[in-house]
DNA sequence: TGGAATCCTTGAAGTCACTTGAAGGTCAAG
DNA sequence: CTTGACCTTCAAGTGACTTCAAGGATTCCA
């Protein structure tokens, strides 16, 4: 056996993990760490595998990954992944929604700095809500297609 | 009187401006769009004003700003705004959402790809968890400040 | 005239990833 | 012996919606 695995409890592997106490409990809920030992007061406590995991999900989710999606990378890395590329698929599709909300984002800015300037015009007025209205009637409606699908990125 | 207002029920007011039914019903209970005239069978009525109105809130919206900001601007927009910039500061504040936004975007796409390149390494096998685990190791933890604070965008 | 399809109404609950709150148990220091 | 920091549970709140259930209105076609 190594070095005796030092059981924390919730407070400190929040502090180790960067993941709050609350949170760490929800995650316990939603199944990405499962219910691990209680002391003899109900208190959970806690591994260095445990902190390990707990800052393995926030780093996915700071990657902006669902929790379904790391659910699928823990469920992966349990059953002796490797072999096939099902994480590479889930990356793929992940990069994928970021580089879509980029462009989006790109477009957004460039339309809000467009709109800014309708207020730095020659007359000293705001006329920011002004251009709103004509672009709300400029504007062309989604064409036909059924709605733009809704992505968690 | 100019020529008589058409006045549309929820369905075709839903399909010229881009809002769905349920979603004008939920504009009208946040107050974004003042409660209209029915019918003798209780069916919202609306004008090519309200149509109008959607679609103002339909481009704040797919700019991103959050009901409140609209509801800002809308506010603006009924008590003679255009004498001071409020609208303006409006935008400035997310605008500086959206950058900052899009910094963390960039970043994230940075890190996904090399994340990704794991996958197509010398030995044909799929490292992208593994690399995920090291850098779960590695990342500093938040350091003593605050949380980092939400935002809508 | 009957009946089916399509529209409209309401209110309630579900979504996602949490956070916040209430009400209480446990434990060490002063 | 009390204070305060920690822990427990369950419930509800957040934003911006969507979806569901149950029923009334309207319209079309045979």
């Amino acid at each position: 056996m190594p070095a005796d695995a030092a059981r924390l409890r919730i407070g400190e592997a929040a502090q180790r993990s960067g993941v709050s106490t609350a949170n760490i409990r929800y995650y316990e809920k939603e199944a990405l760490l499962a219910p691990g030992p209680r002391n003899e007061s109900s208190y959970r406590l806690y591994s260095d595998a445990d902190i390990h995991q707990l800052r393995f999900i926030r780093l996915c989710r700071a990657m902006d990954m669902s929790l379904d999606e790391v659910r699928t990378l823990l469920a992966l890395d349990r059953s002796a992944a490797g072999a096939d590329h099902t994480a590479c698929d889930t990356l793929d599709e992940h990069l994928t929604h970021v580089r879509i909300r980029l462009q989006e984002l790109k477009t957004l800015e460039r339309d809000l700095i467009a709109l800014r300037r309708r207020c730095d015009g020659t007359d000293g007025h705001c006329h920011v809500i002004d251009a709103l209205h004509e672009r709300a009637d400029a504007e062309p409606v989604a064409p036909p297609g059924p709605a733009p699908a809704k992505r968690h990125v």
